[in-house]
DNA sequence: CAGATTACTTGTTAATTGCAAGTTAAAATA
DNA sequence: TATTTTAACTTGCAATTAACAAGTAATCTG
């Protein structure tokens, strides 16, 4: 269940102003992307990313993240230590948006990680498709 | 030209990471978001706006985005008090990230403008190809 | 039981944001 | 022509947020 829930209203009633208040920071997409196309699920995973996030920013960004539906948490079984980190539905059609900034940034900046690009641009809907279908495996036997 | 040009290093070269640090804040898109689809070009007009940006951060905004290559400024020919803001290339080649933003927005968070999703929704290539028309159309005779 | 691991929290400092007010140049008005 | 208004900013300061370093509690492993 989610430790803390957005309560104040947006600034205003405009879809892409929500989008950027929910996730227009330094931090969360970089998350989710490693929940979506990294498989990754715990705390420890998400602070050995490239981009090395400090501790209390990863702590912050997931309570904001659970809270506002697009992730959820749950123990590990198998070790009482763990937290398991999963997209929800409303995180997983965040897939669209990532693509979208991947191809962007890959046009106009020098970036690398080229066999992604190769991927997306071959067929963006299957790619979307196949980042779906993996989810749907791999989180089918959580709550 | 730009007045100030980002020099520092990204800090990965993932094009996720890339587009997250150009446009990952609670204003840029939004800047972007009244060029692109209210067609506003002062900086005036984008305190108006209904945000409510501070006029330093608005500053601050214009020339990180122009620094990025994604908006241009000219002056008014017409007035000399007036700056012109336009997209650039780079800057109308988001409207595929700013559209699944709103969508995603539209889909999972209370919004308005249902207009606006309407059209989006029903044909999202048409809606960004009127979009990129009316750039075309209106920026022809600057440099 | 000792040490390691996981997921955090707690300071503290640095950077960024937001608000209010001021500035400069150009244009409009009296 | 003098005054006022407008447009696009800058400056100073307080408040919020981010980054860095260290510490803690629960759990697991040897």
């Amino acid at each position: 269940m989610p430790r803390s829930r957005p309560r104040t209203k947006f600034r205003s009633g405009c879809p892409l102003n929500a989008s950027v208040e929910i996730l227009g920071d330094r931090w969360s997409l970089l998350i989710i992307r490693d929940m979506m196309l990294r498989g990754f699920r715990s705390y420890t995973q998400f602070l050995e990313s490239y981009e090395h996030i400090a501790t209390n920013i990863l702590a912050h960004r997931l309570k904001k993240l659970e809270g506002y539906g697009i992730i959820s948490t749950h123990q590990d079984p198998l070790d009482g230590r763990k937290r398991i980190y999963t997209l929800t539905q409303k995180g997983m059609d965040l897939a669209p948006v990532l693509t979208e900034m991947v191809l962007w940034a890959a046009a106009h900046e020098e970036t690398q990680n080229p066999e992604l690009i190769r991927q997306i641009k071959k067929d963006q809907q299957k790619f979307i498709a196949g980042v779906r279908q993996k989810w749907v495996e791999n989180s089918s036997h959580l709550g």
